[in-house]
DNA sequence: ATGAAACATGAGCCTTTGCTCGGATTCTGC
DNA sequence: GCAGAATCCGAGCAAAGGCTCATGTTTCAT
């Protein structure tokens, strides 16, 4: 879930140390995004959340970017992971198992915290992503285009953004409605995507 | 378009004068916003850009929210009418042809410059609305509500919201990607709205 | 025990930014 | 012309926030 975090580390009790203050910072962040946006992350703030100060915080991370950078680039580590169960399954069903499948697998990160995943959905769009999390959204979005490009969908990379486009967007607004149940978002996803993919 | 500027005027030379100064103002915050995210604008590079000194722009907006403010609620008047339209033209047609109007109209106020209004409804999100632009917005939901229950769709609300939500999410991200053509959207929005309402 | 390396701390520097205010400038009616 | 109102101007204030650094504390190998 976490990576290791950016700085060298030696020894068991200040690795234990070290992680458990990058996993504050984290946490920290994530909670004060959710809340205000990304307006409302401070260094100060999410130091002072984190039960940290300033100082230790830019030991670990070179500026507030990369704090957020991090809590992107876990996300969508996560979002990979479970495209490639996906995608695996996908192999050899029909289009619209493989279309559930997709779909499920793109909504799983919502699950647990739905406003979490939105809050850090939208600091992705004022981040500038670093190599590694462009990476991870390259393989994410080919991921879903060799399925599209299996069951024979035309133009599968314009398909793929579509698609993911209004995932997120159904499920955001979802959210921001104050419905809780995220599975409830599918059945509908499901549908608009059939109608949008012809099947 | 522009409404009349926020501040009593009495004859027409001044008024002339102070509603350029408006314009300048709205123009230039629009241009910025659209250049560098919400983030980007700033009351003194608003000021420059528009070639007016920040005193004079304080006399015409109460702060800087307000500015964004009008150009948010320019763009929902502007939908509003566009959607009222459409609404009257759906009049005893087939809900495919409903579908296809209803659509068409939300996407209008992309065509003149979908970036600008991709971040003008970003903006929407950071901001806290006034009553007659969420009175705006409450408008426009209850007319594309009115057509969808005309049609016996089931939970009209709840598919207002998602259609509303997978329209501009579509727009944006085909605006992200360069796509130029706003025509070509359309019909892979109907495609996916027809499968969500199971036409 | 001890020196060194790692780690923590927080006062405060510096930049940005929203906004004010006192004074200059332009316009209007007479 | 002229008084006064309307408008414009921009230096600068106050607050907020990103980040540094000098100093203190803990841990480790020896």
């Amino acid at each position: 879930m976490t990576r290791d975090p950016p700085v060298k580390l030696r020894k068991s009790p200040r690795q234990a140390r070290a992680r458990a203050t990058c996993e504050a910072v984290q946490e920290a962040a994530a909670r004060i995004l959710q809340r205000g946006g990304v307006a409302a992350v401070s260094t100060n703030a999410v130091a002072e959340l984190a039960g940290v100060s300033i100082g230790s915080l830019y030991q670990y991370y070179p500026g507030k970017e990369a704090i957020l950078a991090e809590l992107v680039r876990a996300m969508r580590a996560e979002m990979l992971e479970d495209l490639r169960r996906a995608a695996r399954a996908c192999e050899g069903q029909h289009i619209t198992r493989a279309i559930h499948l997709l779909l499920a697998a793109s909504l799983e990160h919502h699950r647990a915290d739905p406003a979490r995943a939105a809050a850090i959905e939208e600091a992705e769009r004022h981040l500038p992503l670093d190599a590694e999390t462009q990476a991870l959204k390259a393989e994410i979005a080919a991921m879903v285009i060799a399925v599209l490009r299996a069951h024979d969908v035309p133009e599968p990379e314009l398909a793929a953004r579509d698609l993911a486009a209004m995932t997120n967007a159904m499920a955001d607004a979802a959210c921001l409605a104050g419905e809780r149940d995220v599975d409830a978002i599918l059945p509908r996803l499901e549908r608009a995507a059939r109608g949008y993919l012809g099947v």
